[in-house]
DNA sequence: ATTTGTATAGAAAACGTTTTCCGATATTCA
DNA sequence: TGAATATCGGAAAACGTTTTCTATACAAAT
């Protein structure tokens, strides 16, 4: 059953040197004898051992990828999508490198080198708790996704921040609202920091009050997004719009609202972030930043392909558009 | 920087043999002799290349993953996060395998043997366009995730789906519903057939008309039953109750009923299949049958590694319990 | 006819481990 | 004290490839 590059050469009745020549497509094989050894190759279904092969050349046709969030991620699945893509493009498979503990002293590098992959995929906004200095400095290709870091070997891909939320405050702010609020995701988390630079900006641009009572810090989930409108529900002059660093943030900024009476859009013009699925289908239908999620998959990898073939190139920091989405929750302010 | 078990060996003193004793807690090392061999380990940071111990063990550490449906599977990113906790506890990386054409004459199961892939997850419901009977025949440790393939090393996971049915149809039955719909997913997958199987058997028992306009087949996705219910409700007699196969479905039929503007639950009860997180927010939410996603993902990996290590084992047949939520999306029949 | 050059093909080393086997040393027992 | 027996440690083969280097055969050029 298992065949292996000696049986083909005996089969074929040439050495496994030749043989090897004709899997890799080398010169130094006469047609002939090409011919005769891809036929037999064909007739056995014989595909070569991608171990063997990784050991002696130091590659394995394999991307790692590590998750810092665990895929609790909030749109891992939306993203590997364009991963898929692009892997099936660049003929690389997926290694989900789950054997390593954030916080540990285990290195992710060495995990890395052990595996042998050819370059590796960082995902997530917690960046404080893996030695990511090692790895900038092992010199295998990498790229972030929603982290800034680089080095040498080292990209990262993200989406607008900035000017998203610009875009937002300025939508917001031709609607006639002047009290914005802002609720952030995990503030060390660099989409966060992002993403608030991008709110003080536009506020500072278009001279509306800029009120610490209007920031909220959350994590990016539904529960912290609840709990920030529940606050911003108890200031005497609160805010008439939210913009919400996660569409799950703003889910509960909407069951907030709904819970103290407010309609939204009428009382209250609500913006999310991220574009999910659910965002189309809340009550009302989410105005939402939408994020290219297939993009950023795509480009991670083809990214990281370059990378890998050409390695005297600078490596990318790429900043995917995203599209602000007009739906159901924003209306002109009531004041 | 990389360092090889000679490197080791020499550093330590000692030949890379009792290096591989030591690493892999074997018996002939003396206790003197172990600890400063592991002091060295540690030093150095020293983890053993994979690739190199796949090739002389024929074992990788790997478990190899297709999806036949590739990553649009709609809850593979729920599965994955208990396969991600299973791969944790039973120390496998996860190769996502990506390089190949569903319906070309390439053999997944060299794939996997090229891979040196200790055990296969095969996950999704397209099965026509894989040839399964040679992955049954390989022996490699197989788990099929919602497809019932068996063979001597081959065995399958799914959640209960004749009986959830069968307790959808009670449940609406037993708020006085007689006209009850159903729409499937696609009927050449497993589970289309199993949950179709429920439907037909509970009708039965409860002795309610069995129509065939009620009846439709979709593919699980939201335009699918959308356009279903659209056909529901040119009916004179149209049904009073949908049971879907897939929340995404019963989306559609929460569209189409609005539109017609059919009130849920006060004119039509809904009632989805999955759980997945969006059900919760529907308006109204709704009542469905919840895979324990979890429990799935888990449960496969631990399976895998039984099979893995007890080849005498008869591969397992996995139910795994649903649950009918209820929500806001039924109500006793009007009629 | 001798040299030079050019394909073609194969032998052997290398990749970094595990594993089998054997030798050496220490321990036990008569 | 000598033999039998554990225990420890290392040499070498093996895993299945790629790669480098050498050998052969034959054509072309002198």
């Amino acid at each position: 059953m298992a065949k292996n590059i000696h049986d083909i050469a005996k089969a074929a009745g040439v050495s496994i040197t030749t043989v090897s020549k004709v899997i890799n497509n080398r010169p130094h094989v006469s047609p002939k004898t090409r011919a005769r050894v891809q036929q037999v190759i064909r007739d056995e279904q014989f595909i070569p051992n991608h171990t063997a092969r990784g050991l002696v050349q130091g590659k394995s046709k394999t991307i790692g990828m590590f998750l810092t969030t665990g895929l609790t991620h909030p749109f891992f699945s939306r993203v590997v999508v364009g991963l898929e893509k692009a892997l099936k493009e660049t003929g690389y498979d997926l290694l989900y490198l789950v054997q390593f503990d954030m916080g540990s002293d285990y290195s992710i590098v060495q995990h890395c080198l052990s595996r042998n992959v050819d370059g590796v995929l960082i995902f997530g906004f917690q960046s404080h708790d893996l030695n990511f200095e090692e790895m900038l400095q092992s010199g295998i290709p990498t790229i972030f996704i929603d982290m800034d870091f680089t080095g040498p070997r080292a990209g990262y891909i993200t989406s607008e921040n900035i000017d998203s939320i610009k875009t937002a405050v300025r939508y917001l702010h031709q609607l006639q609202h002047q009290r914005i609020a802002f609720i952030n995701g995990h503030l060390d988390s660099y989409v966060g920091k992002q993403r608030f630079e991008g709110y003080r900006l536009a506020m500072q641009e278009l001279e509306l009050p800029y009120d610490p009572g209007y920031i909220s810090i959350g994590d990016f989930s539904k529960e912290s997004g609840y709990a920030a409108m529940k606050e911003f529900l108890k200031l005497s002059n609160g805010p008439t719009s939210v913009i919400c660093c996660s569409d799950m943030i703003a889910l509960g900024v909407l069951e907030a609202a709904a819970e103290a009476g407010l309609s939204v859009p009428d009382d209250l013009s609500v913006i999310g972030f991220d574009g999910i699925e659910m965002s189309k289908h809340t009550q009302p239908a989410l105005t939402t930043i939408q994020q290219d999620f297939l993009t950023l998959g795509e480009q991670a990898i083809r990214s990281l392909n370059e990378m890998i073939h050409s390695p005297n190139l600078p490596p990318p920091s790429i900043i995917v558009p995203t599209n602000l989405v007009i739906r159901d929750s924003c209306a002109v302010c009531p004041l």
